[in-house]
DNA sequence: ACCATTACTGACCAACGAGTCATTAACGAG
DNA sequence: CTCGTTAATGACTCGTTGGTCAGTAATGGT
């Protein structure tokens, strides 16, 4: 580094706006890669293009920083989900397979997909990350999709006889995808045997409904059926 | 701890056989508990009774110590799956629920369930790890339920496009679940809504095995249906 | 009983990293 | 331009921890 360097545009700009912002998304990238205690705070002082010294005068702690990166990064899109799900109408099938695919995939490839294995990694070491985790993102999630199987049976589209099950079939797959992305697939391993994800969760879409209708086919065949 | 303690029993026995075995198992549950980075070699060593010396004079270091609580109990229960898979007749779906439900509940319940979540959250920070996790557990996993979902396919009792989709619809639930028995469930967090992973299990098959039998059934609906 | 072997110990060291704070300089007001 | 405010810095402190090694005691042979 030169001895002094007054380009102001690379150098010691001030801008407390912008800071918090880019230190958290710095940090999350770095929790979701190294996991949180492998991470040096300097590191993502680094990434952020600051100084340790400003990490922390926006947070108290390296503990508080991975809460507020939490917290930031988990609450957006569900809201969205919600809505969508709601303003929807017509088959069930098709209604829930396109919110799942618009809405998941927008998961999928934003930042909130590091969130998952970051808060499986870490729930144990910092138990209250866990809380807010059912709260806002488990609960919320699980209401739309069984809301959405309630409204398959209801129309008599769908025999289900445990919906909670069924919710978790549908999603449990999805998720692991997600943290897959951060794991494996993020470093070389496996690349032979990988799986576009948006080709499987259409695969794994069409299999969970054909197994929801199943049974609901099997009294009317000829009248129920859409396609 | 007294000046002295000449008990033989409980203090400083030399039992070079049980040594390794015990400070993997020790290992292994801090590991997944705390993540890798987070654990104390010392902690290790306590919880399997014995000094941190003693931890290194059988692991040259924490990260060889790491690779060997994978190799250890990774290898296992896949073998014994393959030949209970070969060895089983009649029809598939019975097969494969009968194979999946007593193998799978094995795993969940002893401690190669905990390998799941180490490997995760781990691979990136080791990437050799992946290496021996994709060919000793992911491709034999997947051909053992494959190979039985081809199986199904030629005596007519599935119909699938997509075998692997297929086969990660079936098996990634399993795996989070085991992830989930690792991190929420054994923090306090979300314990009103959650499900016996055992009823789960029957009731994810039950789906998976209504939709891949789905289009089976259509053709010739009085001839092939066991039920 | 005595000794040789060796499993085992824990004090120790060096490196490392979270968090601090005296100092520096960017900015804006007058 | 000057100066007061405050965003930003990075050298420093100090507790922590991976790894070592000189010493200790359990064991088995004679």
């Amino acid at each position: 580094m030169p001895p002094f360097s007054s380009d102001p545009c690379l150098f010691r700009r001030r801008r407390k706006e912008a800071r918090p912002a880019e230190l958290l998304e710095a940090a999350l990238a770095l929790f979701v890669e190294k996991g949180f205690a492998a991470t040096r705070s300097e590191e993502v002082a680094k990434a952020a293009g600051v100084s340790k010294g400003t990490l922390y005068l926006y947070f108290p702690s390296k503990e508080e920083l991975l809460k507020a990166v939490i917290q930031h990064f988990l609450g957006t899109e569900i809201e969205t989900g919600i809505q969508e799900a709601a303003a929807a109408d017509g088959p069930t099938a098709h209604v829930m397979e396109k919110l799942l695919v618009t809405w998941w995939t927008r998961i999928y490839e934003g930042p909130a997909s590091g969130v998952f294995k970051l808060v499986i990694t870490e729930v144990r070491n910092f138990p209250d990350i866990g809380e807010f985790w059912v709260e806002r993102v488990v609960a919320p999630g699980q209401a739309i999709v069984s809301g959405l199987i309630r409204r398959g049976i209801e129309r008599g589209e769908f025999v289900v006889d445990d919906v909670e099950s069924a919710c978790h079939s549908i999603l449990m797959p999805l998720i692991l995808e997600c943290v897959h992305k951060h794991s494996f697939m993020a470093c070389g391993v496996g690349k032979d045997m990988e799986i576009d994800p948006v080709q499987f969760m259409h695969a794994h879409l069409r299999l969970i409904f054909a197994g929801l209708q199943a049974r609901a086919r099997q009294p009317a065949p000829t009248t129920v059926q859409p396609a």
